[in-house]
DNA sequence: TCCTCCTTGTGATAATTCTAACATATATTG
DNA sequence: CAATATATGTTAGAATTATCACAAGGAGGA
């Protein structure tokens, strides 16, 4: 619908921008400059700006941005103001971790389902929710409108379960695991590897690549 | 020393062909092209040529690359070759998954630490490592050489133990908390928010953008 | 050996993304 | 009410990054 492409490091940002304002608004500030966000996030003043103008104007100028506003703004542009719903499948310590991750539920994503295969963990308890077999994942996804699927689990069985919930109305797939896979045409699949901060960090450390962080 | 600055885009797919060509190693695949590393890491092949290219050479023409050999030469050139030392600080939930995580170790990442400020923690045992006070951090550093410390705390508490560690070897940060840090110039910092995927992901479901996964 | 097929390596081109600079708008002060 | 200081919004330009297209190298078969 948007005539200009946004890029989506923009969306990356504002998404940072935000938990930033969060951060004010908590400490009562009440209104910032592009400057002092640029260095509450490493970023920089007119990328901030930039970053906002896609969207159109937020700030008054002469006097910066009204943070509540602002931040309101940014939620609603990354879709914030609904609640989406999610499930996590694969409860090895990762999908545990991610389980129990309170950024995610004060973002707007509530974890409604935990599922997992492996009969030591079905039944424990993780947080207010109980770990259920995979068998019954189908099931509960006829039973209950969920629109991500987190998945944390070995990569040789994530096709199969992606697979499993086609046509159950996932929109989303955040895929932890370091493996391509295919979903059907419009459901968004993200891939998070969390051994390639690591590496790009050796490779800079190797290399004697000095990134400022400014 | 490099002549041409090299995409940091490109340092992260380096990383990501490595444990494809992982995969293809343990399945005592020999050679690949270029069009098969791309469909198995969502790339293309002339992406993957032009990353490979930054550096030299790998491959045969009308044949492709030896499986081995490529994947030696990429964890060179990312740094991968000797091992690096790690310590996790804030054993919560995200601290303790990462401390499991094999997709660490198997990469040549050794944890050798655990820090907490909670007596609850200390001295909890995980995986092979016992949960240590942290107060006795510092002088775990002066008796350890270590490279890398992951941070894993609230966002609150990052900066006073980024500055405790100052001068103490430490020559990158990985912060998972959703705050910027400061170190003293020449400490590699990388930032991980995994707040940033979900919201990302939402933003894209708003405005039902596909973005193909081939 | 020659011919065909295949896949790399690369130079040129296109697209994207960031940076810089400045004109415009707002508040404040005397 | 004018002058000044401040910070936005925006346009133009620079830099970076990705894509394309093809020439060149190598393998294998006839």
């Amino acid at each position: 619908m948007k005539k200009v492409k946004i890029p989506e490091a923009t969306i990356a940002r504002l998404s940072v921008y935000s938990r930033f304002l969060n951060r004010m608004e908590k400490n009562g500030v009440d209104t910032v400059s592009s400057g002092e966000i640029a260095k509450g996030t490493a970023s920089n003043s007119a990328q901030v700006r930039k970053d906002f103008a896609y969207f159109g104007g937020f700030g008054k100028r002469g006097v910066g941005y009204d943070v509540i506003d602002l931040n309101r703004n940014i939620k609603e542009i990354l879709g914030l103001n609904k609640e989406w719903r999610a499930i996590i499948v694969g409860m090895g310590n990762l999908g545990k971790a991610l389980a129990y991750y309170h950024g995610f539920s004060t973002r707007g994503f509530k974890i409604m389902g935990l599922f997992d295969n492996d009969p030591q963990k079905i039944g424990e308890k993780i947080d207010t929710l109980t770990v259920q077999d995979d068998q019954v994942m189908e099931k509960f996804l006829d039973n209950n409108e969920i629109d991500i699927m987190i998945l944390t689990l070995p990569a040789e069985y994530t096709q199969a379960v992606v697979d499993r919930v086609e046509g159950k109305g996932i929109k989303g797939i955040l895929n932890f695991a370091p493996t391509v896979i295919h979903a059907s045409e419009g459901t968004q699949i993200r891939n998070v590897d969390l051994a390639v901060h690591l590496e790009v960090m050796s490779y800079n450390l190797t290399h004697s690549i000095n990134k400022e962080q400014e």
